[in-house]
DNA sequence: CTTGATAGCTGACCACCGGTCATTTATTTA
DNA sequence: TAAATAAATGACCGGTGGTCAGCTATCAAG
């Protein structure tokens, strides 16, 4: 989070990379104590023990900083699932195996549910481009994962991956009220806000849709 | 959304609500014409024709306005299943309807993106949980539905319908991005924002989770 | 070692936001 | 007509994300 040592300015690249961490790792720290709506700029600058144009010098907005956030998390839940998934699993291990990954890894969820409507919204054209890339190119990594893993064509594994993806897309949505502290819910409330809790959410209807595109191909 | 003749104030709980339906077709004429960002508190005032401060009698916040036009078009679209799907259509079929539904109802899909992460962040609790059991109510009518459309027994309707919801959800979302003028996206870039507008996002998807759930309720 | 050029860093400053509340005044009631 | 009520007002507030002219750490040249 500091620059190694006595050296007060980042002047190498590395160093630079090194800073941009620095910044990253104070956004998680901050999020993790007080939420999204504590990261405030000046809340995130005395964190990271910067003045606060400086952080303009390391991300453009606000925004981009989640973004960069997001594509780590992204990047490991990729990571895990190529791990983790293996050839002949069944859809309701598969099911299990992404749920768990997307639940697991710090902060995936939270960003994913305000990707677009949050971060997309104030996010200049060019890193959001490249972000975007990168994105594709993930997703890509992951479909080409689950196509081997499920034995799905190439015809469907498309369709079946961003079925999957815009599912967890809702349901990481619907699991942001479902963390609500059910104390001060009314009951008549309790049992509706738990029940859009992610995992019993997503994985039935991951299930549903792997076992619905698997059993053909098993036939077939 | 000027109270009628003379009136200057709304006294009545008729006029009240006239001066609320005002406030509420301001805002929809400030995101037509500037979309969501345009919506500022005193821009709307000055658009309904009131105070800023007279709008704190009618709506808690600026979120709590956006909560009360989703209702309204969450509304609309269940009443338009409700009248044009019929029994016996078939999975592509309901799938196309529930696609253009949402596609061309005002309103419904931009607010239903941003519901989660921006709405339920800033309303207070006891309007939240009005607006939620109304959601809820409106949920189950719409299951209902497509209980009897489909032939889907009650121990499988709700697990598809929520399934349809997150979706939906998931493909509302991604259609934010979609919408960006393609003026000035890259080349690379152009087909890869086109693919994930909300038609040809969900409607592939949700007719592989009807016909998935729908096939064994005909045979069996 | 000194000096000048470079560029990383700073924080006072800005425009603007959502939201508040003491005051004003339209309207009703007595 | 006068008093009571409550709808409407807009100046004001704290806090936000973002900017930029000036400061100075750092390094290369002499």
């Amino acid at each position: 989070m500091v620059l190694e040592d006595n050296a007060k300015r980042a002047r190498s690249e590395d160093q630079k990379a090194e800073r941009q961490a620095g910044i990253l790792a104070a956004a998680r720290e901050i999020i993790d104590e007080s939420g999204f709506d504590g990261v405030t700029m000046s809340a995130l600058a005395k964190r990271a023990g910067l003045a606060k144009g400086t952080l303009y010098l390391y991300v453009r907005s606000k925004e981009e900083l989640f973004l960069l956030l997001f594509l780590e998390a992204m990047d490991e839940v990729v990571d895990r699932f190529k791990a983790n998934a293996k050839l002949g699993d069944s859809a309701a291990h598969l099911a299990h195996l992404m749920t768990e990954n997307a639940l697991t890894t710090p902060l995936f969820l939270p960003l994913f549910a305000r990707l677009v409507a949050v971060i997309e919204a104030n996010v200049a054209d060019e890193p959001l481009f490249t972000a975007k890339r990168r994105l594709l190119a993930l997703g890509h990594e992951w479909s080409m994962h689950l196509a081997y893993v499920t034995g799905v064509g190439p015809d469907q594994i498309e369709a079946l991956a961003r079925t999957l993806m815009m599912t967890m897309q809702g349901a990481a949505q619907f699991d942001i009220s479902a963390q609500r502290d059910p104390e001060g819910l009314p009951d008549d409330m309790r049992e509706a806000f738990g029940a859009y809790a992610f995992a019993p959410s997503f994985e039935p209807s991951a299930r549903l849709i792997l076992e619905a595109v698997m059993a053909p191909a098993l036939e077939g």
